[in-house]
RNA sequence: GCGGGCGUCGUAUAAUGGCUAAUAUGCCUGCCUUCCAAGCAAGCGAUGAGAGUUCGAUUCUCUCCGCCCGCACCA
């Protein structure tokens, strides 16, 4: 387990600048956060990582970039709309909720009260609006008015639920409805974008089955109760791939995935005893996939899900088919044999990869008897690579030599910051808590001889190279 | 969503129905400092938001927002 708090992690993100709550100097907004210099640059890193792996990395991988609004039929196409809902129920006598699948008859479990329980879902997409809301009626069903928890009919009188809305405060039985034509969603997946696209993918490289199409972007989903700092919120960053092969074959590319994503994870610096693989259960399977594990890592909050590995079958290319009319099979070169791909899918979260990468690399030893937190961070996902300092700074010849160091290496890294506060010894902390493994230091020495010391991070060890050796 | 707890400088803590809301750290300016948070001096910086009670509210009450914990949920 990890024994790492919570707190301390979400402390120092905020002192540092890797992690700020969102909208914080309005009272922040429930589940979304803001990064920081330091926290957009691990995340810039860890995204690089995973390009240079998976699809730098693997031959055959085309990178996409999709709009995030799309058209609402790829939404009904793909199930969610139908399905992407939590089936809950609530007792309006005794308010407790329960599956509504785990319930039989009407009455109350836990009050046992009959005809108490509502009929509500909780909706988990997220949408927006293309033009202002209209106001409607609702069907009042008493009690407390819970946005979900009520039913709206648009003007044919049909039954829409499950949308956000909002009461009229002056006059109860009215809200205010957003007019269903006008509605996008927020895509809850980026696997959508990637499918959408299979087909223009084909016509512009045809490339040879196995082939895969990546992708890196922004997924939202309706969640209940965003918890446990970045690990769920209703924004976040997805990576995803959908990998294209023969259906007789899927077991083999499964394999290969399941292994690299080990090795990935390992780059990151995660310790291979906090990575859990869970086989899901058929049970608690995605309403498309025939087989899935979760990785999962142990969190400072508790063993939780880090990615998830799923093979999706021919589920979302064939539901294209049928409802664009558009033909999605593949031709085998050659045999000029004809199916529909089948599909490994790869779903990484950032947030929670970089939550894991803070956690497993947060440490805390002791220095000179006083306690010492940095951050081990493997070197290429460091925000900031080498920190430069004049060994002291009013010493204008020391400075001017160390602004030479700074400007060269800054040239030929880029992730090099230049500090001179306080003293040598407040510097080392300083890039401790930050991560940055080697602090490069001019010294009088340096004039004499071009020589410099590089003091690792982890060690704390200094050794002096010449300045062209860095 | 429900229940419980909490919300004071960037961070970590203290205190208070009425005096300039304190301490450490941080940040900043100057001095000093020849390698692991040294020192001196000056400065910056907070009661989450709104309403109510009150002569007076950061403190009491309510609403909202947010965070944490438990439940539930997370195809």
């Amino acid at each position: 387990m990890s024994d790492v708090k919570l707190e301390d992690i979400v402390s120092l993100a905020k002192r540092r600048g890797f992690i700020y709550q969102g909208s914080e100097v309005y009272g922040g907004l429930s589940g979304t956060w803001d990064y920081g210099p330091l926290g957009t640059k691990l995340k810039r890193n860890i995204k690089d990582a995973w390009l240079k792996m998976f699809v730098d990395g693997w031959d055959d991988m085309h990178q996409v970039d999709a709009a995030i609004l799309m058209n609402k039929k790829v939404w009904e196409a793909s199930g969610h709309v139908d399905t992407f809902t939590d089936p809950l129920v609530e007792c309006s006598n005794c308010k407790s909720r329960f599956r509504a699948d785990h319930l039989e008859g009407d009455k109350c479990p836990n009050c046992s009260k009959t005809g108490t329980l509502s009929e509500p879902r909780q909706f988990n997409m997220m949408f927006r609006t293309n033009v202002g809301a209209t106001w409607g009626s609702y069907e009042n069903r008493g009690g407390n008015i819970v946005s979900g928890d009520i039913s709206v009919k648009n003007q044919n009188g049909e039954k829409i639920d499950g949308f956000s809305i909002k009461e009229d405060r002056n006059d109860r039985n009215s809200v205010m409805v957003y007019d269903v034509n006008s509605v996008s969603y927020l895509r809850p997946e980026t696997a959508q974008g990637i499918f959408t696209n299979y087909k223009n993918v084909l016509d512009s490289f045809y490339p040879d089955l196995p082939f895969g199409i990546a992708q890196i972007g922004k997924a939202f989903r309706n969640e209940i109760s965003p918890r446990d700092f970045v690990f769920r919120s209703r924004e976040f960053e997805q990576m995803e791939v959908e990998y294209f092969v023969d259906p007789a074959k899927w077991e083999e590319s499964f394999e290969h995935w399941r292994k690299d994503i080990h090795v990935f994870l390992e780059q990151l610096g995660l310790d291979k005893d906090n990575i859990h693989e869970l086989e899901v259960p058929e049970d608690d399977r995605a309403h498309y996939s025939k087989r899935t594990i979760d990785f999962e890592y142990d969190f400072p909050h508790k063993k939780d899900e880090l990615l998830g590995l799923a093979y999706r079958t021919d589920f979302d290319l064939k539901n294209i088919q049928e409802n664009s009319g558009k033909n999605m099979e593949y031709t085998v070169k050659g045999t000029n044999e004809k199916f529909i791909p089948h599909v490994i899918e790869p779903s990484f979260g950032v947030e929670r990869l970089l939550m894991a990468v803070l956690s497993s690399a947060y440490k805390v030893d002791e220095q000179n008897g006083e306690q010492r937190v940095y951050l081990a961070l493997p070197e290429d996902l460091a925000p900031v690579r080498y920190a430069v300092s004049p060994l002291l700074k009013n010493k204008p010849e020391l400075v001017a030599k160390a602004r030479e160091v700074y400007k060269a290496l800054k040239k030929k890294y880029g992730n090099v910051m230049w500090d001179d506060n306080g003293n040598i010894g407040k510097r080392y902390r300083r890039q401790d808590e930050i991560g940055t493994p080697h602090c490069v230091v001019i010294d009088f020495d340096t004039l004499e001889d071009g020589t410099v010391t590089i003091r690792d991070r982890d060690t704390t060890e200094q050794k002096r190279v010449k300045i062209e050796e860095i």
